[in-house]
DNA sequence: TTATTATATTAGCAAATGCTAATATTTGGC
DNA sequence: GCCAAATATTAGCATTTGCTAATATAATAA
C-alpha cells in the first residue's frame, strides 16, 4: 500500500493529524454518540424529549427491567445527556442541555431521507 | 415498584408507546449513533468532513491497518454515513450528506458545555 | 423504629463488536 | 495475458457491553 500522492489529501491528513482539539473532540464526541447508540437507552432519551420522567415511567416505555434501566440512566447522566432531581422517593429525569435535542432531530431528519 | 401516578408521566407515556414512529424511529437513530460512537470511526468521519479522502490516507489518518479501516468504511456506507466512488484503482469516500455535518457539529459543541 | 416504596449498585454471564492475519477482488500498466 | 497497487472480505480471537438476579441505599409513613 503505497498511497495515492494527492495534494489535497495530504493537506487534509496534516490538518487533521495537527489539529490540538482533534483527540479530544474525537474521544468526546465518540463518548457521546456511544451513549446514544444503544437502543434502550435511544427510547430512554425519546420519552425524556418529552419530558421530565420518573424511572418507573422510564421503565415502562423501555419495557425492560428496573436494574437495566438504572444502569443506562446511571451512563446518560454520567455523560452529561440526561440530568436528574429528587422528589420525595422519586428521582426524575430530563434531557441535560439543549444540543442532545438539536442531535436526536438531525439524526431523525436524516434516517428520512434513504 | 408501582410507580408515580402523575398524569403528566402517564401522559407522556401514553404519547410515547402509541406513536407510529417510535420503534422505527428509535431503531434508525441508534443505529446512526452506533456507528458514530466508535473513536476509530469517529476519526474516520471527523477527516471526511474536511473533504474525500482515499483509504490509504484514511488509514494514516485513524492509525490502523487497512483491514480494519475497511471494515469501518463498509458499515459507515451501508449506514448512509458515508459514500464513496471509484478513481482509478482508488476508492474516494466522502460524507453522505448534510445531516451528519450538523450531528457531528451539535455534539462537539455539547462537549464544550460539560 | 420498622416497614414500604423507589431507586441504585454489584457480580457473573452471554451476546455483540472490533481487531489481526490471511486471502480475495478489482483496476491499470506493461 | 501477467503483474502490481489499492481496496475488500473472511475467520478466529479478545475485549466490551448489556442483561439478570440479588442485594443495598434512601426517603417516607405508620
Amino acid at each position: 500500500m503505497q498511497g495515492c500522492f494527492t495534494d489535497k489529501h495530504e493537506e487534509i491528513k496534516n490538518k487533521i493529524l495537527n489539529s490540538e482539539t482533534y483527540i479530544t473532540g474525537v474521544e468526546n464526541a465518540s463518548r457521546i454518540f456511544s451513549m446514544l447508540g444503544e437502543p434502550n437507552r435511544m427510547k430512554i432519551i425519546l420519552a425524556l424529549m418529552e419530558g421530565e420522567l420518573c424511572v418507573y415511567h422510564i421503565c415502562e416505555i423501555v419495557g425492560g427491567k428496573q436494574s437495566a434501566v438504572s444502569q443506562h440512566l446511571r451512563k446518560l447522566k454520567d455523560n452529561h445527556i440526561v440530568k436528574s432531581r429528587k422528589d420525595g422517593t422519586q428521582v426524575l429525569y430530563s434531557i441535560a442541555d439543549e444540543h442532545i435535542y438539536s442531535i436526536v432531530k438531525s439524526a431523525l431528519e436524516h434516517t428520512h431521507c434513504f
